[in-house]
DNA sequence: TTCCGGAATTAACCCAAGTTAAAAGTCATG
DNA sequence: CATGACTTTTAACTTGGGTTAATTCCGGAA
């Protein structure tokens, strides 16, 4: 049985519109949502109120809280609707259990961890290697269609900035590209 | 057949002396690397030379560059022996193929895969939403070993800041301890 | 068209970390 | 114990981004 079957077979329907959480952080959420359409934000809420954007994830992604699903701890993030989404729900161990008997599944589960995992690292090395303004003009280089899926502040909490510091960041670019002129 | 049966029979030992390389940033090297003792640094160079260290593996770990064992592209990074090292080399091919046939291997895999997601995400967190200060607090709370094991010039260049700035923060934290004594 | 509310920009000020360079500390080795 | 190489600290100055608050921009509703 392949991966596609397996879901349609377990999975279960969910509708959210926009604005509504899926699960917040603290939660013990072990399901793992496949995005049929629309368009979500993962991101942490500081003790102080400040949040910072983990991911967005749109149509044909996937998202779980491994320390939720695996590690059966509260989730870290929270997980909510920007755009009204169609997703469908699966109990995280039922696929992982599944991918001990199935040769298919677990070889799908080992391609979507190492694809995951590749992802990671790349937002890791942009965290740790690039200034906020490289992040930005990376951002730009790479998913240009963000700027009209989100607003500015997303953005910026996503770069790990303030929405005041990516508005300069900006100015900045456009000004020192002018001058050459 | 387990994984480190699978692991004895495939794989081939390699030495390396402290300061030697394993492989480098550009490198197209498909292996992982089993650390059966010794410790190395993984680390970023800019193009003006400035470097970050990506993650520091010890005993008992392993690595590879997914980028270059996963994807057929150059590796991001480079990997450096900081103290004589003693490893195991398997081809991360070998691997992958292996986990499409034996189910053993692919639980382990996963389970592997698993782990090491939750440990890139739980990076990501500390380079998104916490302060140099903050991650240097984390470090020191989580493994206080580490700075019997490198030097601070490695400490600060693994948080994403300079040994001056982390000299500065060191100082910050004894003199804000001792002024409520 | 006007009005409202959220989004984005701008300004003023603050501060943590970068940069460069010098000084001090540490440690192995002859 | 003296030397030299490397690590760490300190100092002086710069800078990018945070904070707060005011202003401008813009789209939807009346």
């Amino acid at each position: 049985m392949k991966l596609g079957e397996f879901i349609a077979r377990n999975g279960t329907p969910l509708v959210r519109e926009a604005g509504e959480h899926v699960f917040r952080q603290g939660d013990q959420n072990q399901s793992l949502y496949f995005v049929k359409d629309g368009l979500l934000k993962a991101y942490y809420l500081s003790t102080d109120g400040k949040e910072n954007i983990k991911s967005f994830i749109s149509k044909g992604y996937s998202i779980t809280s491994l320390m939720a699903s695996h590690a059966g701890k509260p989730s870290t993030f929270s997980l909510v609707c920007l755009k009204p989404c169609e997703l469908t729900v699966l109990p995280f161990s039922a696929l992982h259990e599944a991918s001990r008997t199935n040769a298919d599944i677990a070889a799908s589960i080992v391609d979507f961890l190492l694809n995951f995992a590749m992802k990671k690292e790349a937002r890791e090395y942009e965290l740790l290697c690039l200034s906020p303004e490289e992040r930005y003009k990376k951002l730009l280089e790479e998913t240009p269609q963000i700027v009209n899926l989100v607003t500015q502040n997303e953005i910026a909490r996503y770069l790990g900035i303030t929405p005041v510091g990516l508005s300069r960041i900006k100015k900045r670019i456009i000004t020192t590209a002018t001058q050459n002129s």
